[in-house]
DNA sequence: GAATCATATACCCATATCGGAATGCGTTAG
DNA sequence: CTAACGCATTCCGATATGGGTATATGATTC
């Protein structure tokens, strides 16, 4: 088997970088392709895939606007991420503990050995 | 170019479900590769494979134990996930409006057409 | 040292990726 | 109707993946 698909899940989707800057791009207002690949230094068609994978999972909408194509932030699909990374949130702090006691057993067993 | 290699990144690593549901495993304390492997009903190489990445991108730390290897949480890793998708906390509700205005179009849309 | 246990690595396969270039399609303007 | 524009899709190639299975490495016990 392979990766799982980019469109899987908003984890896979949201994991490649150009897609993250399209989203906080998106927080600043609608905006239609080419100018999304203007402003990330991207292909037209780049822009348009990218674009594609972040509508599969839900976190961009389109709608029409003339000859242009108009893509706006549904930002909703992010909270489930950031919901499940806060479940960590008390680890946080106590990692840096449990590094201090591992950098303890590394002394230690230096000094044994 | 494929895609980013998944110890590229955090946001890389925990795209994989396997993968985080050991992270999610390891909130009750550290543990050995096969009694990961046996929790998750996957196999011990495969247990193996993704705590490297996971090691690799500094979410997870293991240190000796006898003949086992335990492997323990380092959380702080997951902190700019969580404060990158709370850069769009503001927008999930927003998003709400958003889709209703979205609907209103089509409905004008599919009136006028 | 030999046997055993715990883990890591190597190999193989099928798959989906991202990127680039070219092209297709739909809409608007002239 | 034709040209021009905006965007999507297709095709290609190189690459890394995740899952098996088999095997190597490492530490421990007898």
């Amino acid at each position: 088997m392979a990766r799982a698909a980019t469109t899987s899940d908003v984890f896979n989707a949201i994991a490649e970088p150009q897609r993250r800057e399209i989203l906080v791009l998106l927080r600043a207002g609608e905006r239609p392709v080419t100018e999304l690949a203007r402003e990330l230094g991207m292909t037209q068609p780049g822009a348009s895939k990218h674009l594609r994978v972040l509508r599969e999972v839900g976190l961009v909408r389109d709608r029409k606007a003339g000859k242009q194509r108009l893509y706006g932030l549904d930002a909703r699909g992010l909270r489930p991420v950031h919901e499940w990374t806060g479940g960590f949130e008390r680890f946080w702090d106590e990692s840096f503990d449990r590094l201090d006691a591992y950098v303890q057993d590394l002394k230690q067993e230096r000094q044994e050995g």
